[in-house]
This record gives C-alpha cells, structure tokens and sequence, in this order.
DNA sequence: ATAAGGCTTCCAGTGACTGGAAGGTCAAGC
DNA sequence: GCTTGACCTTCCAGTCACTGGAAGCCTTAT
C-alpha cells in the first residue's frame, strides 16, 4: 500500500503520515524504489493515531498510548493516567472559554453595531470596572 | 517608564512587549541610551491589547481592534463584526471540547485503572464500534 | 572600581502540521 | 521508445504567539 492509499484509508494526509514517520510514530516498510509500504498494522497504528488525536491527545500521548496498546502487559492504569490527565486539561480549557464566551457574549449583544462610534465592547478593553 | 516598569503596569512580560513592538502593535520612545520608555498611553495601549488577548482574540484582531479603538470615527459594527466573529469560533471551539470531554470522560469511566492489560480506552481507539 | 542587575539585539525552539520546490518513478497511450 | 501526467521522494520554510538564552552595553549601589 502506498502513501496515498494509506491516507485515504485512515483519512490523514500523506503529509501528516510522513510527518508521523519522520517523529518515529510510525516505522512503515520501503519498496525497492524508496516509496513507503504500508501494511494492516500500519493502517491500525495510523487509525489509533487519527482517533487519539481526534479526541485532542496531544502527540507525546500518542506515543505513550500506542506503545501501551501494543504492550500486551500493559496495566490499564497507565491508560487511564494519560486519559484522565488530558480529560482534566480538556475541562480547564472549556472553562476558560465558556468564561470567554460569556464576557464576549454580553458585550456582543450589549454593542449596537451600528455606524456610531460608541462601543461597549472598545470600552470594555479599555476600562477597567 | 523603562519595560520592566510597564510589565509590571499591565502584568505583560517585558519579553511579549517587545514582541508587540517588533511585530508593530505599538512602538514605545526610545531614550538617549536606546533603551524603551513608556508613556501614559503606550501603558494604556498595553493594557487595552492584554485585555483583548484575554478574551482570546487573535494578535491580528487585537491589531484592528487597537486600530479601531483609536479612530474617532469608527463606526461600532465594525468591531462588532470581529467580536461576533471571534465568539462563533470560541463556541465552535467549546463544542469541540466538549464532545471530547463527554466521550473521554465515559472512557475513563469504564476503565478499571487497575494493573491488568484490559482497558476499555484502547478498546475505543482501536476498534470502530 | 567593581559587581549586580537591567537593558539591548538576535537566534532558536515550541506543536503539529502544511505548502512548495526540485527531482526520481511508474503506468498508460501513441 | 517516448512522452505525459500522476505519483513518490526529500528538504526547507512558514504558521501562531510567544519564550528561552546568549552576548554584550548601561546604570546604580557599594
């Protein structure tokens, strides 16, 4: 399987798969003329990947959770470490950003927006009550 | 005002001020001996962009809001349109998080987290169920 | 006079790609 | 056999908003 067949089957770009490669996720196998060959268990790895990723994991927790995945002795502590690590950072930044959504939201509906110059929004910045 | 007096007037990092000042955000006096000095209102300036950066808004949103505070004749639905722009992103961005925090934190539910291999999370990134 | 601390510039690194250039390879059609 | 176009390769640069650090000048206090 080359490059573009393993992208569109695991829906990454080739790009982001070389970029996976150079970073030693991955370790596909090359032909006689240097094009990288993909196997099943590439397509698994990539797929994990994308999921993992999908799901915000940084990718230094990729790393950690591919190779607990292909760690048949693996404890799921370990797992769940990484998960609920990253399920913590997750909510901290919806609490920030519902914060932000709130404030911005206020101001938003509060500015007339219209083509006067007063803006609730401008004096927000730049006062501080 | 040397920078590291405005820092500490707008809890900036000197290192982000002068960031601000390469990328031509604001552009402080300079002394006889080269070394920055701050008015009044670089200072206001300063804060006015800390507090947009807060709410999230992109350094070149900050640039057109800075641009916009700072005309007389502005009309306020143009910084409507930015803020209106920058609040659809942050709640597309906190449904994002949160369709990840509701399937991460159902994982982390079911996983054990104890010292045997089975784990339910990397059942869920292998497995397309 | 010297030492500590503040100031300057410039360069490099962060995370996770992404775009593009320059060039090798392959399969199809003439 | 040759060309064309699609594919593949590597490598370099750019993204965003800083941040760290090195090398060297300036100021202030002792």
């Amino acid at each position: 399987m080359n490059i573009s067949q393993a992208a569109a089957a695991t829906d990454l770009p080739a790009k982001t798969i070389r970029y996976y490669e150079d970073i030693g996720l991955i370790t596909p196998d090359r032909g006689d003329n240097g094009y990288r060959s993909f196997s099943d268990t590439h397509i698994h790895q990539l797929t994990f990947l994308a999921r993992a990723r999908a799901l915000g994991f940084s990718v230094e927790d990729c790393r950690s959770l591919l190779e607990l995945w292909e760690d048949r002795d693996r404890a799921s502590a370990d797992v769940r470490k990484i998960a609920q690590e990253h399920l913590s950072a997750i909510e901290t930044k919806i609490a920030d950003l519902t914060a932000m959504r709130d404030t911005l939201g206020h101001l938003v509906k509060t500015c007339a927006g219209d083509n006067r110059p007063d803006c609730p929004i401008l004096n927000s910045l730049s006062s501080s009550d």
